[in-house]
DNA sequence: GTACGAATACTCCTTGACGAGTAATCCAGG
DNA sequence: CCTGGATTACTCGTCAAGGAGTATTCGTAC
C-alpha cells in the first residue's frame, strides 16, 4: 500500500508512459509497446497487464474514460492518466534512473555455488558461455546497425546500447576466469580439485572461512 | 512441472548444494547461507525457503531422514539428497553457467522509457547515478580486499568480482551517455527537447519509428 | 458463400514470492 | 527465581505473475 509497492513492476511504469501519449484501451498499450520492442526489456504478458492497469486504476494513476464496444467483441475501457499519474510516473522513472538497484542475476548465483562443479565441466561451462556470448554481441550490433539505417535516433537504442555494454563486460570476465582456472593461478583451485579427486568427496565447501561481517554492507536500495 | 520449471528459482539450487554438504533441517540451510553471505547473489527470505524444500522433497531431489525435537520446539526436519537430486544439480547449475539467460534489468528499462523524462532531469538523474556507482565501486573494492586479506580464497569471491565488472562497465557507459547528452551529439536530442519545450507537449514518443521487426531475433534462452 | 487459419482481445486459475506474525527457548540482570 | 528482550524456527495469508484457454472477428482462397 505504501508509495514504493506499487513500484516493483516496472510494466506498470511503462503503463503510465503510454497513457502520457494519449488515452488507450489495456490492448492498445500492449500493442504499442510491443511495436517498440519495449519487451525486451521489461517483462510483457496479459495476465500481468490487466491486473497492473486494474491497480493503476484502483491507487487513481489512471481513470477510466469510456468504454466502446465493436461488433460483438468485449467491451474495451479507455483509460487517461491523472495528474497524481503524472507525477507518479515522472517520480518513479528518476529514481530508476538516479538510483542504482541490487539485482539478482542467475549467472552471479551460478558463480556463488561453481564450487559445487567440478573444476573441468566449469571451465567447460565458462568456455561455452564465452562462445555464446560472442554470438549475441554479433547479432545485436547487427541489429543496432540496422535500426540506425533504417533511421531510428539513438536515443530510442538506449537500452541495448546499455544490454551490449554489460555483455561485453561478461565476456571479459568469462575469458579470463577461464584463464585463471585453466592456468591453477586461481587461488583456492587447488583445494576446490582435491575435493573431485578420486577418493575425497567429503565436506564440500565447508573449508571456507564464513566471510561473516567482514562482508560488504547490504545495500539492496542505495541512499537516493 | 515438466523439468525446467522448477529451474525458475535460484534458492533451490543453493538449497541443493547445502544438501550435497550434508543432511541438514531447512533453518539451517538459511543459516549457512547467510554465513556465506549467499544472500547477497541469491534471493533468500524464509518464506520462499520452506516452500522450495517442500517443492524439492515433493520432486525426489531430497529425502526426509528424521525428524528430531530439542525440547517443546516445533520439530525439525532434516533432509538429505537423493542420487536424482544431485544430478539435477550440476545439470543445473552446469546450465546456468554455461548459457546466458536474458534478465530483465530496471535500469535497462529505465532507459527504454528515458525519453518519458525531461532532458535535464535525465541528465541530472545520470549523474546522481554516476556517483553512486563510483560509491558502491569503492565500497565493493574495499570489501574484496578485506576478505583476500582475511584469508578467503579467491574462488569464493567470484560472484562479487562479477558484479563488480558489471558497475565498473555501467559506469563507463553512463558517463559516456550523460557526455552525448550534455553536448547534445546523441541523435534525437533535438526531438527530445521540442517536446518538453514551452508550447509542444503533444505526441511524446510518437514520432520514434516502431522497429517493426527490424528487431533483434528473441533469444531468451540461447541454443545450449 | 463458406471454410479455415491467423490475429484480436481478453479471462481465469494455478504457482509461488513475500514478509509479518508467532511460539518456543535462551540468556542476562535484578 | 523470575522477568524481559533477543534469537530460533517456523506458519500463514495475501497478492501478484504467468500462461494456457476461449471467444470473436478478419482475411483469403476455393
Amino acid at each position: 500500500m505504501p508509495a514504493h509497492s506499487r513500484r516493483s513492476n516496472p510494466l506498470a511504469l511503462a503503463v503510465l508512459t503510454c497513457f502520457l501519449e494519449k488515452p488507450m484501451h489495456p490492448y492498445e498499450v500492449a500493442q504499442t509497446l510491443r511495436n517498440r520492442a519495449k519487451h525486451q526489456s521489461i517483462r510483457l504478458n496479459y495476465g500481468a497487464l490487466y491486473g497492473v492497469v486494474e491497480a493503476l486504476e484502483k491507487h487513481q494513476l489512471i481513470r477510466a474514460r469510456e468504454t466502446v464496444r465493436a461488433g460483438r467483441r468485449p467491451e474495451r475501457t479507455i483509460y487517461e492518466i491523472t495528474d497524481a499519474g503524472l507525477r507518479e510516473m515522472a517520480d518513479w522513472l528518476s529514481e530508476l534512473v538516479s538510483g542504482p538497484v541490487k539485482e539478482y542475476l542467475q549467472f552471479e548465483a551460478a558463480l556463488s555455488l561453481l564450487p559445487a562443479l567440478p573444476p573441468d565441466e566449469a571451465l567447460a561451462g565458462l568456455l561455452h558461455r564465452a562462445k555464446t556470448l560472442e554470438i549475441e554481441i554479433a547479432l545485436f550490433d547487427g541489429a543496432l546497425a540496422a535500426a540506425r539505417a533504417h533511421g531510428l535516433p539513438r536515443l530510442f537504442a538506449l537500452e541495448t546500447e546499455y544490454v551490449q555494454v554489460l555483455r561485453r563486460a561478461e565476456l571479459d570476465y568469462v575469458r579470463s576466469l577461464a584463464k585463471d582456472i585453466e592456468s591453477g593461478e586461481l587461488t583456492g583451485m587447488d583445494d576446490w580439485r582435491s575435493w573431485y579427486a578420486p577418493g575425497g568427496e567429503r565436506a564440500e565447501l565447508e573449508v571456507h572461512p564464513d566471510t561473516g561481517d567482514d562482508a560488504p554492507p547490504d545495500r539492496r536500495q542505495p541512499p537516493s
